[in-house]
DNA sequence: ATCGTGATACAC
DNA sequence: TGTATCACGATT
């Protein structure tokens, strides 16, 4: 078989969330759906959730609706939100600890197929977790499945290109608090790629720079 | 600010 | 058995 040194592995997950989240801005999520079409974005804001943190699904007790956020790391876990939309997380650290990122906004790299009709939304259209998820066609058919390279859903390493727009400050990652909790509101684990139109929002005055 | 929508956890 | 809650998004 063939190694891609450009995917993201198990092991590179296998690190406590809040760093796991912020490296993946800037990394590419990509969905292969049934007929072969391929759907690609970056990832563009992010958020951390472990155990021991109240906003997280895992911190209560080990369900089968939350058994995902325990996998190891790669396992995906999707959850049905207010009825009708889906969220994506990738869960990190190890096996057996509830620990993930949700991954909340991707800049997509054309417009995937279904959503010719939104195309006016432009960079907008995965702005949001349940945007995101819209657009990429992912239910809770995969929650628990393992990320895995040229099948239904799998991530990329950041270009030097963009790691390279970092070093040189012409792009920014923003730190910040969480989006629409009640408990954990302190934790500053949320990331976001600096005046990017697919953000789902933009930050407070208080956002530090990282 | 409000509302739609449904699974789930926990109370009783 | 009921019911409060919910890591959202569109609309006003």
């Amino acid at each position: 078989m063939t190694i891609n040194k450009k995917t993201i592995d198990g092991g590179w997950l296998a690190r406590p969330c809040p760093e796991v989240a912020s490296e993946l801005i800037g990394c590419t999520l990509v969905r292969r759906l049934a007929d072969g079409q391929i759907i690609r974005g970056a990832i563009v804001e992010t958020e951390a959730y472990q155990e021991g943190d109240p906003a997280c699904h895992g911190s209560r007790r080990r369900t089968p609706s939350n058994e995902a956020m325990f996998g190891p790391p790669g396992t995906i876990y999707v959850y049905l939100i207010y009825g009708m939309y889906n969220c994506l997380n990738i869960s990190s650290d190890r096996a057996d600890f509830a620990s993930g990122v949700l991954i909340r906004a991707l800049q997509l790299e054309k417009i995937p197929p279904g959503l010719e009709e939104k195309a006016k939304q432009g960079d907008r259209l995965a702005a949001g977790p349940g945007k995101l998820c819209l657009a990429l066609q992912i239910d809770r058919s995969l929650n628990g499945q393992q990320l895995t390279v040229n099948e239904t859903l799998w991530l990329e390493h950041r270009t030097p290109e963009f790691q390279q727009s970092l070093d040189n400050g012409e792009n920014t990652i923003i730190q910040t608090t969480r989006i629409g909790i009640s408990l954990g509101k302190d934790l500053p684990w949320r990331w976001y790629l600096a005046n990017c139109p697919a953000v789902s929002r933009k930050g407070d005055k208080g956002d530090k720079r990282t």
